[in-house]
DNA sequence: CCACATGATGTAACCGGTTACAATTCGTAG
DNA sequence: CTACGAATTGTAACCGGTTACATCATGTGG
């Protein structure tokens, strides 16, 4: 084998040599700018063809400052409004002409400053951050990669960063009041884990705080639809009903359902269902489950618009706060 | 403002400079190789520090030639299977020290494309992608770049490139005769669109070609809670029922599981229901639904081994199958 | 026939790291 | 006291592009 490398991919200069050029005139070629003649463009062109010339995008990046990427940090991706929510990132960056790379934390603190460290390390020029209580570690470590950060899946105009999201509290309070205002006196409250999860901490600690004359009782169990089930199943060991429950996620909100339909309890007759999220199911189950309608795809694609900005002006960006609406369906009454 | 930049990221010579090594010197400290004296380790270190070095990605990928980055290409995100599949894959490569860039195609040839292209150019060292027909300038495209290319979500021998997935034919084989071995003679498919799906084509073909004697009807609606209803108004508009609901997606059995208790029609009773992919509320609803558990997590995984291993030792991967199991339960019955 | 504008192309430095190889220092055996 | 080798550290080339600036060939007005 000469030195001439067996299979490694040709170069720029490999292109100039071959096509008789200036390494300048193949890069000329490459950015189309203006000043190559006809003739000599097309010969560059055709060697490029002949040579399956590839431009090395380490290359390009190590002088133009920019990678063209953005890094997302998720708790995870097995949850449809995260993915639902990066579907949007991802599709909205993609016509800014930004690749998306995603990095899964788990929720777990240590595993999101590794993941964001990461990220960082490999030249992402932005960081979307989900639902995650961040350490200092994590601003240490944004502070001195300088680097425009944004969060979403909350809303707080206090918060270091800005805050592309919903506003937990609000929500939850407003669902609380539509129960109330049913003339439910007593809620129990079905929720996932609250230490790795700061929206529903934000929720609950609303429906706490909340000034709704309502009695509430929570009822942690897992985020997922046996955990719904589990809840009910709890509730009928201790005997311990209320006239509605509220889930803070559909997921539970579909598992409190199937379980109350196997115990013979009818819903919303007996017992009125509130979830969280909206997920498409919601809508055809039987009956419907009302909840609350997270816009997951337009908070995706306003934090791509937003971090996009951010990078392209060297502006910070403003916090925004994405709505959510209470859609009623038939899993509630009034009493 | 001197020439001193006023903020931008310290470089590894101004770190020399300033602990008045040469960038040799810090280099090595940063790649800890074994000789450099303790002394000269602390100060280059403290140096660092100080000026928040942070090396750059693009410059080490530019003379190591890797940019430890793999690309996904995925028909949506928005799809508990490939979402949770997606999970998996980012964490077993993140164990190995991969970052992996997503990239949603909508399922449509050219926007896969386009996206593998950007993918390519962006220097990912390998691409995955899953469940869509690929075209011959993507082929030319793979050539070209000279990347390790897996395809999951479909189990072939003969394809183009090793597949790590199910065998799609003999699932959707093993499904029909699971209904014929209970008794019916019968099934009704409901199935979402094939152009853009080769997984649920391959199924479809299987139940077309398979030598079961079961009379069978599709129903071609779309691939989400509304098209399984969707599918079963229709069958009580035709009048035209069979005993046995095969639905090609788990979604899909769960619309028409609540459009015929909205109808009164009892399941498994007066019908049986099966579905695919063993959603995770398929086993909480009440019924629960007979389905084929695809593990989408332990495809994910192995195609993340498969690819890395393939990169490092240069040895085209081999194809995998991913088994599937039916996951009987209340939907179905005997007849 | 010459001066100068204009277009096309080449040269070489530079981006920020890595690394082969040279150079210097130091300890100590001879 | 000298010499040789190990331990450190420095120099400069290189990875593969981009780009400021120099160079050169034409063309046109004076």
């Amino acid at each position: 084998m000469q030195k001439s490398a067996k299979n490694k991919r040709a170069t720029l200069r490999d292109v100039a040599r071959y096509a008789k050029v200036s390494v300048a005139t193949v890069s000329r070629v490459l950015n189309d700018s203006a000043l190559v003649s006809q003739a000599t463009r097309e010969r560059v062109e055709d060697t490029i063809e002949v040579l399956g010339f590839v431009p090395s995008a380490a290359a390009r990046t190590l002088n133009s400052g920019n990678s063209r990427t953005i890094g997302a940090l998720v708790p995870t991706l097995d949850h449809s409004i995260f993915a639902r929510y990066l579907d949007a990132l991802e599709n909205q960056l993609s016509k800014q002409g930004y690749a998306l790379i995603v990095s899964v934390t788990g929720g777990v603190p240590s595993v999101e400053e590794r993941k964001a460290f990461g990220l960082l390390d490999l030249g992402v020029e932005g960081l979307v951050v989900s639902g995650c209580t961040h350490s200092t570690r994590f601003d240490a470590l944004v502070d001195r990669f300088r680097v425009p950060v944004l969060i979403t899946s909350y809303f707080d105009t206090e918060a270091r960063y800005p805050t592309i999201g919903y506003d937990n509290r609000a929500i939850a309070t407003k669902a609380l009041r539509y129960l109330r205002s049913l003339g439910h006196q007593s809620v129990s409250v079905i929720h996932g884990a609250t230490d790795v999860n700061d929206r529903i901490l934000a929720r609950i600690e609303a429906i706490r705080e909340a000034a709704v004359d309502v009695t509430v009782k929570f009822w942690p169990v897992s985020m997922d639809v046996p955990g719904g089930a589990d809840a009910v199943r709890e509730m009928a060991k201790q005997k311990d009903w209320s006239s509605a429950l509220l889930c803070l996620s559909d997921v539970q909100a579909l598992g409190a359902l199937f379980e109350l339909q196997r115990q013979g309890v009818l819903v919303p007759r007996d017992i009125s269902i509130m979830g969280f999220d909206d997920l498409e199911w919601s809508a055809v189950s039987a009956p419907g489950i009302t909840s609350i309608s997270l816009p997951a795809r337009e908070m995706g694609t306003h934090a791509a618009n937003a971090l996009v900005a951010w990078i392209r002006t060297g502006e910070r960006a403003q916090p925004m706060s994405i709505g959510a609406e209470i859609v009623v369906r038939g899993s509630t009454r009034e009493v």
